[in-house]
DNA sequence: CTCTGTGCAAACACTTTGCAGCTAA
DNA sequence: TTAGCTGCAAAGTGTTTGCACAGAG
């Protein structure tokens, strides 16, 4: 019953992909369907490798090279996160007092700034329970105002 | 006046810095000394690349890899935040929906957390208006369960 | 004097790019 | 038919590791 319910609601996620791809004009090849399936599919935070790892059973023919591809497409796509790791060089922060980050998806800049709701925010009981907290940020992602102007989007 | 200030004020930070060196039993090498004092000065979020050519025109003979142990090792003390870029590859979360994210900073792994309040924060007016914002979400940082049971820390 | 830190070089890990053949539309 | 996709290979970028020497404690 569980299973079932699961299920559709994969099924469902992955006829929802597919609308969208033709919408962009993206092709529905095997592999992306595959790819999009398995992807929606999981509660972790996979890595394309961890992902290719797992399609290989099933579908020994797709490369990382694709997986990578599609879930950055995914990204593009909206259907995806890319939660850590950005293949960027790693930036330090001097500063070590609270303040908040707003990011820019184009071009990567960093931009700090202060706002007191968000110093003081206060961490679920759960996540206190169970970890040790050592500090928490509100990550605004989004387009900055140069990349905005530049062009489209 | 405010050129004045500002020194002393990194003059502190560095003094600071050196204490904590010596209650730690790190070496106060030279390098360290004028990586920290470039460093603590920043505004920006530099990469040790980026720092290392700053370095360079004072101090030639600094490497980078030097700039980057040394950057490490202030994130360790909790001098310096790693912003972005974790060298780790990427991941990729399936759950497009509003939700939160803990970070274990020593095994990496990342937990999601569904935090009412946290759903629905505002954004500040001063970044509505000058970006376009697509999402934010909450970052808390710690040690997560496995690894405060595993050992020291 | 000892042991950590530095600098160099090599190894590594992940990502990106180029390209020829394939295939969905 | 053809534009976009795939898979392979190579190049690129950033990080980590190993080691001998130097210098802080």
């Amino acid at each position: 019953m569980r299973k079932r319910n699961n299920s559709t609601k994969l099924d469902r996620k992955v006829k929802r992909f597919k609308a969208e791809c033709r919408r962009l004009g993206l092709k529905i090849t095997p592999q992306r369907v595959a790819i999009y399936t398995a992807f929606a599919a999981t509660k972790d935070h996979p890595t394309a490798d961890v992902l290719h790892r797992r399609l290989r059973k099933k579908y020994p023919e797709i490369s990382l090279d694709t997986v990578n591809r599609t879930l950055l497409t995914l990204a593009d796509m909206g259907l995806a996160i890319v939660v850590e790791g950005t293949g960027q060089p790693k930036r330090f922060d001097a500063d070590i007092d609270t303040h908040q980050h707003f990011i820019c998806v184009k071009c990567k800049k960093i931009f700090d700034f202060v706002h007191k709701p968000f110093d003081n925010i206060n961490v679920p009981r759960k996540i206190k329970q169970k970890f040790r907290v050592i500090r928490s940020t509100v990550y605004i992602e989004g387009f900055c105002d140069a990349c905005l102007n530049k062009n489209d989007k």
